[in-house]
RNA sequence: GCCGAGGUGGCGAAAUUGGCAGACGCGCCAGACUUAGGAUCUGGUGGAUAAAUCCUUAGGGGUUCGAGUCCCCUCCUCGGCACCA
């Protein structure tokens, strides 16, 4: 096929318009102050989640988010908007680093290749990104910045009373006014333990196969996310992100963004909001106390025994002699199992009573005290009060080790078993007779007031593990001295990895960054952090250094900052952020969930003007193989755009993209779909060109410049407003339908007149720009109106008057069932469209002999008539 | 199990406030032009039927003059979470 001739000469014109653009830096977004600025133009930040560059290449589903940006990017400029459309390269970590070991390459090599060979293919499609603006997470200019982002929040801490970061010298001096007699070491323990970036010891999900440990965000059913390779909890000393102090505005500030609800509902459920009340029980025979938090204090009469999780710190202390050895049994089972083994065996409870008895503060009463593995160390206090008749779990484990089950909520319809819902309390004393809210706040007040309990807050979001044993990441700006982490300054900034020829993990414990025994100790006997951030460092602020990529003294620059990312609304400027941001459902409570986070604490700490960072977020659907399959090298059905631009050119690929369906849904590739767009592409071209006795390709002798017809003067009208309101929407495939019903209508023309021709050039451009700039340029050597380049012409406005006809057709239904159709003039009332349609041979026919009940008239839409 | 998104021709899909179901494209069929067609142009194309007509938006019920669209139930597909107290 590559061997026939082209429908249309792409080959020939589209490196060539690429070229132009760059040079005359068509799409070079000047910021406040910088030539070429035009203060009253309206400002539009349309960004991408910015690809890691694999050895692979990009494939078409990459670019299907990266197609509908661009249109948005082109078609905001001939709106007359300053547009920043930025393109980088998240290189840093885990995938980049395997595929370093995997080739034998040096990861720098093999970084410094994929981002040429992403790059080249990105140029190719003719994206319109300002490249001036290209950051690479790799690079020390940048990931200078995301170290100093680091020493802020290691400097900070979280102010609980005015829910913000502020810095940690605050809380230094405040310390130091109220403990003046404390030491500076136990000051600076007190400091470390509220740092936002602080380290802790704690158990971490640990891969062996990737040498490194992984946040929760990162573990799929016990399993790697990046590999699927096993993970293990082990206790190791790690760097942590104290994001749970922001769990409350992450929830709450996400509100009044405009993002798909269903991204608001996983985020949320990920951190898991849970509001209810912490209930103290004091242990038998012991001077000790179990905590306990449930959603449902209402039901602490019903609390007939409880459960520790077998990690719990009181297990010891709780058991007694004669179940000791029963309990360490337990005990050692659940340590060699994996969380995937725990969760597997969820089926049957198991568990063990440890002998101890605790009281229930409700009732006085004396309960068992068990631990089972259905209790989770890892939320709420490690330790539930069970209440069987109201818990699904806690119900079959009284029924399997025979435990007492008593109801204390009245359902509203009787129900065996358990039952969890809401109703009236019984059995429960003073609470009696309460509705299950009322019972609720009574309960907490009274425990309150004993001392043994309060209103609780819990989340299931946990703080963000952030160190990692790899090679291939930002080095923390961090020494050692005398077993306490230190900061190191500004100045010393970028700290640069140092250059490993073996970055393969040590199979120990040990990242690889010890193998650098002469980076690691510092002159004053200092040594280096040796861990590395994780991949999602570089991703949380990239799209502020895309703002000002070269600025030196500041990792953005704070006017083009306050420009770039201000909201539309004036009365609320904080509410601002990336206008558009485009990017698969993968990152939903990842890499949105840490870049939030992260630019809260800018913002708290006075760097950043904005709360949020991205106003709209949109999720492109995923792109499947021509067999309805997920597109992976393993099943062969990857399609690269190379191949789709070398056979069809860059405009067919970006049409393709957009035609196969909404921007969110996924839908399968179809290489028949691409040779759809592909004629429809080279009937535009026949529209405006001819091909002569020679071969060579002419200025059609169709043109001309005459006026339009009525009909033809609807199809321009009615594409414009079509083409223009989906772009608004993102409705990229109905306005290329529309598009094609216009090139339908004007291929049969006679004479074609220019002007539409030039209307249709100038909506397309967004969608096929090559193929546009071409035609553009070839017209304006015979007619006028065709100066300059087609990208920069200013976007087309719908007449209304153009678009109605003076008359319609209007629908005759008889019981809701299509009879007849008539053409009326336009608006005409309801009385003579029931006239009309009573006159209808049709209609006389089918109600002959019967009697018309009811008319519905709707002008200009139907009459129905309702007959018995 | 829970939460979310979906289910419309042979295929990808359209369808303001409920108002002609299937726009547009692929595929298929026929014709034209051609030495030729895997190019192009023109016409046709949801299903059943000889036809008038009837049926049709996963399945069932409901509201309505009128339902792909609103309400209730069931089934299926995909995504997320998963003993979260």
């Amino acid at each position: 096929m590559s061997e026939r001739r082209k429908q249309f000469p792409f080959p020939d014109f589209e490196s060539k318009w690429q070229q132009l653009w760059l040079e005359r830096q068509t799409f070079h977004a000047p910021n406040p102050y910088e030539p070429g600025f035009d203060p009253p133009k309206p400002k539009f930040y349309v960004l991408d989640m910015f690809p890691y560059p694999s050895g692979e290449g990009l494939h078409v589903g990459h670019l299907e988010g990266y197609t509908a940006t661009d249109i948005i990017a082109r078609y905001k400029w001939m709106k007359g908007f300053n547009v920043l459309h930025p393109m980088g390269w998240d290189s840093f970590g885990l995938p980049a680093e395997q595929f370093a070991i995997k080739t034998g390459l040096h990861p720098s090599v093999a970084t410094a290749r994929n981002i040429a060979r992403f790059k080249s293919q990105l140029k190719k499609i003719g994206f319109s990104y300002d490249w001036a603006r290209e950051v690479t997470t790799t690079d020390p200019g940048y990931y200078k910045w995301t170290q100093w982002i680091f020493l802020k929040l290691y400097n900070s801490w979280f102010d609980p009373q005015k829910k913000a970061a502020r810095p940690v010298d605050d809380l230094i001096s405040r310390r130091r006014l109220e403990f003046p007699e404390e030491s500076d070491d136990e000051r600076r323990d007190f400091v470390d333990r509220h740092r936002l970036a602080y380290v802790t010891e704690a158990p971490v999900n640990w891969c062996a196969d990737l040498g490194t440990v992984l946040a929760n965000e990162e573990v799929l059913d016990g399993k790697s996310e990046v590999g699927g390779f096993p993970v293990v909890r082990r206790p190791m000393r790690q760097w942590m992100l104290r994001i749970t102090a922001y769990a409350d505005r992450l929830l709450d500030e996400l509100e009044p963004l405009d993002w798909p609800e269903s991204i608001k509902i996983l985020q949320r459920n990920w951190i898991g909001r849970s509001v209810g009340a912490q209930a103290m029980f004091s242990v038998c025979d012991l001077n000790n106390v179990i905590t306990v938090f449930t959603t449902r204090p209402d039901t602490l009469f019903g609390a007939t025994y409880m459960v520790l999780a077998p990690e719990h710190p009181l297990v010891d202390q709780v058991t007694t002699s004669e179940q000791r050895a029963a309990i360490e049994e337990y005990r050692a089972k659940m340590a060699t199992k994996s969380d995937l083994e725990r969760t597997d065996l969820a089926k049957e409870k198991t568990g063990v009573f440890t002998g101890g008895f605790a009281i229930n503060p409700a009732n006085q009463e004396k309960i068992p005290i068990w631990i089972a593995d259905y209790v989770l160390m890892s939320y709420g206090t490690g330790a539930i009060m069970a209440v069987p008749g109201h818990d699904e779990r806690d119900f079959e484990f009284a029924k399997k080790f025979g435990l007492e089950i008593r109801y204390v909520v009245e359902p509203p319809v009787a129900v065996e078993s358990y039952f969890t819902g809401e109703g009236i309390a019984k059995n429960s004393g003073f609470l009696d007779g309460l509705p299950t809210p009322e019972a609720k706040s009574k309960i907490i007040d009274w425990l309150e007031k004993q001392g043994s309990g309060k209103r609780f807050t819990t989340y299931k979001l946990r703080d963000w593990l952030f160190s990692r044993q790899r090679y291939w990441g930002e080095p923390f700006p961090i020494v050692w001295r005398n077993s306490r982490h230190e900061a190191l300054c500004e100045s010393d900034l970028p700290v640069v990895p140092p250059p490993l020829d073996d970055y393969r993990p040590t199979g120990t414990i040990e990242p690889p960054l010890s193998k650098a025994k002469a980076w690691i100790r510092l002159s004053d006997g200092a040594t280096r952090e040796l861990n590395t951030m994780p991949q999602w460092a570089g991703s949380c602020w990239y799209f502020l250094r895309f703002i000002s990529p070269n600025e030196a003294n500041r990792f953005v620059d704070e006017d083009a900052e306050r420009y770039w990312m201000s909201g539309n609304e004036a009365k609320n400027r904080r509410r601002g952020g990336v206008d558009l941001y485009v990017g698969g459902t993968e990152h939903a409570v990842l890499h949105l969930l840490y870049a939030r986070f992260w630019h809260k604490v800018l913002y708290d700490l006075g760097y950043v003007s904005t709360i949020e960072p991205f106003h709209r977020l949109v999720n492109q659907g995923m792109i499947l193989g021509q067999d309805n399959q997920k597109m992976s090298k393993s099943r062969g059905n990857v399609v690269s755009p190379d191949e789709i631009v070398e056979e069809y050119g860059a405009d067919a690929l970006r049409l393709y993209e957009m035609f196969l369906g909404p921007l969110e849904s996924t839908k399968p590739w179809s290489m028949s779909g691409v040779e759809g767009v592909y004629r429809f592409l080279a009937r535009v071209w026949r529209l405006v060109i001819d091909e002569n006795q020679e071969g060579q390709w002419q200025l059609s002798s169709c043109l001309g410049t005459v006026q339009l017809s009525t009909k033809q003067q609807k199809v321009v009208h009615s594409t414009i407003k079509k083409v223009s309101e989906d772009l608004e929407s993102l409705s990229f495939n109905t306005a290329i339908a529309q598009m094609m019903i216009f090139v339908n209508e004007f291929t049969s023309a006679e004479i074609r007149p220019v002007e539409a021709l030039r209307t249709l050039l100038i909506l397309l451009c967004p969608f096929a720009p090559h193929l546009v700039e071409e035609l553009w340029w070839r017209l304006s050597a015979s007619f006028a109106g065709f100066e300059g380049m087609a990208c920069e012409q200013s976007w087309p406005v719908w007449r209304d008057e153009f678009l109605g006809e003076e008359e319609v057709q209007i629908v005759i239904q008889i019981n809701g069932k299509l009879r007849d159709k008539v053409t009326v003039r336009k608006d005409l009332g309801k009385e003579e469209l029931e006239q009309v349609a009573l006159a209808s041979m049709k209609v006389q026919e089918a109600t002959r002999g019967k009697s018309v009940r009811k008319i519905i008239a709707i002008p200009n839409k139907l009459v129905n008539l309702v007959v018995h």
